[in-house]
DNA sequence: GGCAATTAAATTGCGCACAATTTAATTGCC
DNA sequence: GGCAATTAAATTGTGCGCAATTTAATTGCC
């Protein structure tokens, strides 16, 4: 039996981890969410809570799963998510009077108001990033275009 | 109070998400590891896993901290992983003699292996993507230097 | 009206990520 | 040699993501 430290053969460039896209991907996406970081603790937000207050400081009054769909995620991950924002006192869940098996997601004063302190973050991750508008903008569109792909689009 | 539906005014462009490179970033990842999630499936592996093995197929013998190096994870998040593989008959795991803090990821004859089933995964991605690979390539390496960037390189 | 099929959330269980702490080994300095 | 400082990994605790299941309400069809 071989029981040498390196394989037999060296990887195939496909195989290899600086060549994956998804771990580009990946690796970046964390790195991101480490720089948002101190910047929502500020504020009390977990990253993904964030994203769920930016689609409520959009759009208020939404259902879960209207809130899953433009997010991409589902009950699973949102019910205990949204329940903790209720628990901050952020926003309140309440079933749907026309169909109770919805539950509409509403943003409390402190909720709405949290997004004039928020608004200075954006600005903030864009100077760190070190990187044009332009650029990233770019960069955000060819990203949703293999989202798009990648998800059955 | 104001306990309108809608925020008072609409939100600044820098704030919407469909404007955010984060959330482009963060749902075009979760795709991909949805994307690869049913490929995985096939040869027993989570995603990380995955990347752990990738590393490992092209250099053996790591230490954890070096694996977290390169792939931009710490202990916290290795060692239960690395558990979860040396359970599955992959990798073994054993305290380096030279300097015993160190625990030392070795590849089994198993975990070899696996490379030569894994080699097809890559291309089923490409396939899926619709993307070119000069364009993913391209990707790539525009999301290595934001992520460099990010990281405070 | 009655009842199966569908839909919306919630729940359960597992595996990450990561901050913070702990344990244990090594290094450096006297 | 002795001991504080450092380093490496493991541990603990919290919050996602997501598959699978469950609960409950609504719809559709007869």
């Amino acid at each position: 039996m071989d029981t040498n430290a390196q394989p037999d053969t060296p990887s195939p460039a496909l195989l290899r981890l600086d060549n994956q896209v998804c771990f580009a991907l990946y690796s970046a996406s964390l790195a991101m969410t480490k720089l948002y970081k101190p910047l929502l603790d500020e504020i009390g937000l977990t990253y993904p809570q964030y994203l769920v207050m930016l689609v409520l400081w959009e759009q208020d009054g939404l259902t879960v799963s209207a809130l899953g769909e433009r997010l991409f995620l589902d009950s699973g991950t949102l019910t205990p998510l949204l329940k903790r924002l209720e628990g901050a006192g952020l926003l309140s869940r309440l079933r749907d009077v026309q169909d109770e098996r919805r539950v509409r997601i509403t943003l409390t004063p402190a909720g709405r108001a949290l997004r004039d302190t928020a608004e200075r973050i954006p600005a903030c991750v864009l100077q760190q990033s070190q990187c044009s508008l332009p650029e990233l903008l770019a960069l955000t569109e060819q990203l949703k275009t293999l989202r798009g792909h990648l998800s059955g689009g």
